[in-house]
Order: structure tokens, then C-alpha cells, then sequence
DNA sequence: TGATTGTTTGACCAAATGGTCAGCGGCACG
DNA sequence: CGTGCCGCTGACCATTTGGTCAAACAATCA
């Protein structure tokens, strides 16, 4: 829609490049702090050219948006009913993890968006998002009532994996600066320390 | 330094209106999405009256930074050593949701600079927030060591903290639309959810 | 080859933006 | 009451920004 169909492998190049140096400054300086020439340079294509692909800096934006939500929504529809509940969680928790391990840039596309209010995924959070949500916040209380998980609340406790693993990716600079570390240590530590945090507050008690 | 010094109530008055204008725009617009055309007619003045006062943007973004830091951390250094070990970190963790909920534009403020790199802030991460963490740090561990606290890396832990209840701020456009509420329902919610979190996770086995 | 379609760009534009400045008005105080 | 400083503003400026367009250039295929 927003890009043209993608047809020739120089439409299909171009149109990537684009989208991936647009995920690099969006993610960096938000919406309103990027610019086309930017974005154009590190594409490594004029500005006029990006243009050509796409109609205008909102275009590139939402089609950028909208093509992660989906992916961004997978670890969360791969909470199965099976399974033990506490190491079902467990699981999901880690997924999050390495999606803000693997895709930071979009974790802070994310995070700028919805602090800027989210004007152009409003839709899809309370279309797709609240709706997946609350099936999950189902399955959740169904274990919680077979006493097989400690009873929590599950929308909070969906918040709380958010905050805490998309944590490792938009506050990246922060966490390394306080602990004084490079790389991805940062992450092996947080998979333990939510492991062990989640298990104990999701376990029921017997 | 930046503001020129308070000494009329004029200057009061005007250096007030600026800075709490500032703080409405620079919190939902990020640094380089906010204008000072925006801000002057927020504070109901004129730019050039603006820059009467301040010398630039960057100085009245500097300045909301520098006095917001201080507080800030304020919840974390009422962290005492005396008391309780778990119920002390229960009332970080309210003292910190409380914040969020109080002063929501601060929080989105620091989570805007810090998404795009800190670069007006990292002395300030790297100094007196790092060394307040250490400190704090110390004492869990030493509590940790006296079996009055289950064993958890106290950096997670605060890491954790900050993220699950800054993000009541910072995501709260999302928050509000998955839960379907208004208001601060969500936070109440979320002080009973992470009390029992906590406490789950931090009270040591016997 | 030539015609057609797809791709790229330099030059340009209007609007917005951060910032300047000369001067005007008013308040305070001797 | 006058004079001097503080507060304020309209007009202005250079630069940046999103976006346009005609024309040049490349690829494809009959």
C-alpha cells in the first residue's frame, strides 16, 4: 500500500534499504526528530529517490510500524495452553527477552511511538494488541483457577514482562552505563534474574 | 547558570511558566520534535520573550534535566538500612509507582533523552546515578548475606523496578487502552500486582 | 534497434525553525 | 518627576525541512 508492490529487485533493494535506514533514525530521534536527508543518506539513496518509493516520511513511518507489530506480537500468541503453566510464562518471558536482544531498534520505534502517544498505532493496540491480550489474560486465569499458577493479575503481569524486558532494549544506555558493562552481558544476567523473579512469584503455593 | 537567576517575581514567574511549558512539549515531542514556537505558546509568551530567558532550547532542556535527576532519585535514597529488608524495597517500589503517577511528563522527559542516547545526561548516569546504585547495591547484597532477603542481583532488581513502574508513565497511552480504564485505576491495580511480586520474589526461604 | 517503461537526480519551493536585534514600554527608586 | 534598568516585541535572518517536477538516464523487450 504504502510502498509501491514491490515487482523489481531494484524496487525490492531499494525499498529495504529504505526501511532499514528509517528503522535506524526513527528509533533514534522519534518521528518529529528524523528527517528525510537523514534517512536518505544512510539509505544511500537521494532524497527525491526515497520519495519516488514511498510518497512521504509518514509512509515510510507507518509502513514500518505496522509491519512490526505482527512480528512483535509472535512470543506472546506462542503462549500455548499446553505445557506447565510457570515454565509456559517462563518461556514467553525469555522470547521477549531475545526479541530486545535481536531487535533493539524496534523495540525503541516502539517505545517512541507510544510515548509520543502512539497517534499511528492507536488502532492496532486496541484492535489486535487488547484482543490477543485478552485472550491470553484468559488462558492465564483459567491456570490461575486450576491452581496451577499463583494468582496474579494477569494484565499486570503482561505489563510487567513488557517493561522489564523491552527494559534491556530502550534504556540500553542507561543499564550499561550503571553496570559499568559492554555487549550483551546485560541480557544472560536479566534472563537469570527474571527467571528466578517470575518462578517465585508465579509458583503456587502448596 | 542557564536561567538567568531569580531575582524578580517577574523572573520567577516567567522562568516557571517556561520550564513547566518546556516540560509538556519536550516530554511528548522528544528534544529535536519540539519547537520553541510550541513551548512559547504553551508558557503564553512570546519566542523572543523565550529566549530572554534562556539563552537557547538546549538550555532549557538542559536545565528541566539537571533539577529533574536530583529528584528523581530521591525514592531510591530513602532506601535505608534500618527496617525491614523486604518491606523496605516494597516501599521503594510504591514510592517509585508514585512518582510515576505524580509526575508522569518527568518520567516520559528522562525515558525520551535516555531512548536517544542520553547524550545530555550521561555524566550525570555514569555519575551520581551510578554511584547511588552501587551504594544501594551494597546494602541488598549485604542483606542478602544476612538471609534476610532472597539471594537476587541487586542491579536486575532495581533495573526491574524501574521498568515495571516507570512504565505506568511512559506507556500509559497503551496501559489504558489494553485495560479499557480511565484515570489511575491502573495504578492501584499496579501496587497491589507488584507488592505481590516482589514480595514473592524477595522474601527468603525458611 | 527503437520504443516503452522504470529509475534517478538537480534544481527548486514554501513553510517551519532556532535565533538575533533595535527599539519600545513600564516599573522602581532616587 | 525623571532616569535608568528590566521586560518585551515585531521584524528580520539563515538554515533546515518535507515535498515537487521536469528532464535525464537505465533496463527491458518487441
Amino acid at each position: 500500500m504504502a510502498a509501491p508492490r514491490t515487482r523489481t529487485r531494484i524496487q525490492a533493494k531499494n525499498s529495504e534499504a529504505i526501511l532499514e535506514a528509517a528503522l535506524d533514525v526513527f528509533s533514534q530521534y522519534g518521528f518529529r526528530g528524523a528527517t528525510l536527508d537523514q534517512i536518505a543518506e544512510v539509505a544511500g539513496l537521494s532524497k527525491p529517490n526515497l520519495l519516488y518509493y514511498f510518497p512521504s516520511k509518514e509512509a515510510i513511518h507507518v509502513t514500518l510500524l505496522s509491519g512490526l507489530m505482527d512480528t512483535w506480537l509472535d512470543p506472546l500468541r506462542a503462549l500455548h495452553h499446553d505445557g506447565e503453566p510457570v515454565e509456559e510464562i517462563l518461556d514467553y518471558v525469555r522470547r521477549k527477552l531475545e526479541m530486545s536482544r535481536l531487535y533493539p531498534r524496534e523495540s525503541r520505534l516502539f517505545a517512541n511511538e507510544i510515548l509520543q502517544g502512539a497517534p499511528r498505532i492507536l488502532d492496532q493496540i486496541e484492535g489486535e494488541l487488547k484482543a490477543l491480550v485478552d485472550d491470553k489474560a484468559a488462558l492465564i486465569r483459567a491456570w490461575i483457577a486450576e491452581g496451577r499458577l499463583a494468582p496474579v493479575d494477569p494484565y499486570h503481569l503482561m505489563f510487567s514482562i513488557w517493561a522489564t524486558t523491552q527494559h534491556y532494549a530502550d534504556f540500553d544506555i542507561q543499564v550499561h552505563r550503571v553496570l559499568g558493562q559492554e555487549g550483551d552481558a546485560p541480557f544472560a544476567e536479566a534472563e537469570r534474574f527474571l527467571t528466578q523473579m517470575y518462578r517465585a512469584a508465579l509458583t503456587p503455593a502448596r
